[in-house]
DNA sequence: TGTACATCAGTGAACGCGCGTTCACTGATGTAC
DNA sequence: TGTACATCAGTGAACGCGCGTTCACTGATGTAC
């Protein structure tokens, strides 16, 4: 298991391909990523790249892996840190990460949720495993919460058609969805009402009318955790 | 007010080329919108766009106001066709149009709501009365619920500190929000749910799991209207 | 412990391609008298 | 109604720049005996 010293060195060299890239991603977009940049600003000669990587899009590939993980990693540290606190704040906690993360990381959200790459489609199959497991954490709380009884499918929600239970049955087990249809379908919206409110303030459509787009979204978590019987 | 022979050409000279410009984006991205390209596929040369568009950047622009028009078009058209049916359907009527739009004109959505093109920056005084139109039927339609007393401000919402009041205010008369401030963070609250969803089914983060999108957008916003006192 | 060989990282030149923008210009369209 | 002139759309060449990828190669590092 241990690495030869080629081996490690091979490692780093790869490592700091990536670094580079994302520097790059954030200062000028994913979609101006270039090879021969990343290159020039490692002191090397572009073909060495291909020693690491057999294209562009094989890059890309990873740096979307990559960014998965990340999310998934800061995901799984709020979801571990608060055990003992009550379903709620721990809920808070796994939105108020994904929030910072996004701010944090701004060229990392773009490549996965923003705008797709021209001419570039992700392998799914390599793709979409470390997708599931960022959030991950966040459906297993919740479903974590529901299995505790401490969920009340809210009053307010529609009854579910067999139709659309069946549709819902699709998505159990992944990304550890495990519960009832009603509770797959509040994880699946709630995911989205975070998502919505970060995306419109990461890319500035809030803030022309607020100050504090963190205040609003904390409101609104609140909001959606009292709705659901959390509070 | 008519226009002259030459102005009329000029005019229809100047929609072909954001016409083209449109298609590019929807095939290639926005980022890799390129004046020589739209040329050639004009059958001119590349300078001549220069009569039209003083630089690359003025092109996308134009472009990007054009797009939230076009939103803005469309949310008004949903706004004014059920002038006589309850304030609910008005509402889900609008959400449904915003969620049909971004998928049938996903180049334009991208452009304005997805991640920000390298190197080009909106001047906002430019931006941002088309943007504002477009989501004022939105907002108009929740003042106008509220006004006509129809919307509980929810038992679930968080009572709100006079900070966060103040904070509200500055959005007020923004996009005709008139409203008290919990009002107002109803608008926005509401606006980043639709967005959140439409935002991960456009860029496929919700098939995976999900058949339909639209079945749970639309149980979502049954959801939200019910939620605020509207169903 | 020393030698012969294989592996691998990285080079430099080249391929064929793309881009935004400036400039001096041609030729058609429109205007004033 | 006809002529002289001004305006304007569009051209073609050029500037200086960028890109991904292939190829034959050098030279250093590691391995087997």
């Amino acid at each position: 298991m241990t690495l030869t010293r080629r081996e490690r060195l091979r490692a780093a060299t790869s490592e700091e391909i990536k670094q580079i890239a994302r520097r790059h991603m954030a200062e000028r977009g994913a979609a101006a990523l270039s090879l021969r940049a990343i290159a020039r600003q490692m002191g090397m000669t572009s073909p060495a790249l291909y020693r690491y990587f057999s294209s562009r899009d094989d890059l890309v590939t990873a740096l979307i892996v990559d960014a998965f993980n990340s999310l998934a990693a800061s995901q799984e540290v709020s979801y571990k840190k608060y055990r003992s606190t009550p379903f709620q704040e721990r809920l808070l906690a796994l939105a108020e990460d994904y929030r910072m993360w996004a701010l944090r990381h701004p060229e990392l959200y773009s490549l996965i949720f923003g705008t797709p790459i021209p001419d570039y489609h992700a392998p799914a199959e390599i793709t979409r495993p470390s997708a599931q497991k960022a959030i991950a954490p966040f459906v297993r709380l919740v479903i974590e919460a529901h299995q505790a009884g401490q969920i009340d499918y809210p009053a307010t929600y529609e009854p579910l058609s067999t139709e659309v239970k069946q549709m819902l049955e699709v998505a159990r087990g992944q990304a550890g969805n495990e519960g009832p249809p009603e509770i797959i379908l509040l994880t699946l919206t709630g995911w989205g009402r975070i998502h919505g409110l970060v995306s419109l303030e990461l890319y500035n459509h809030l803030q022309p009318m607020i100050a504090e787009p963190g205040v609003l979204f904390r409101l609104d978590m609140l909001t959606w955790l009292r709705s659901i019987g959390l509070k």
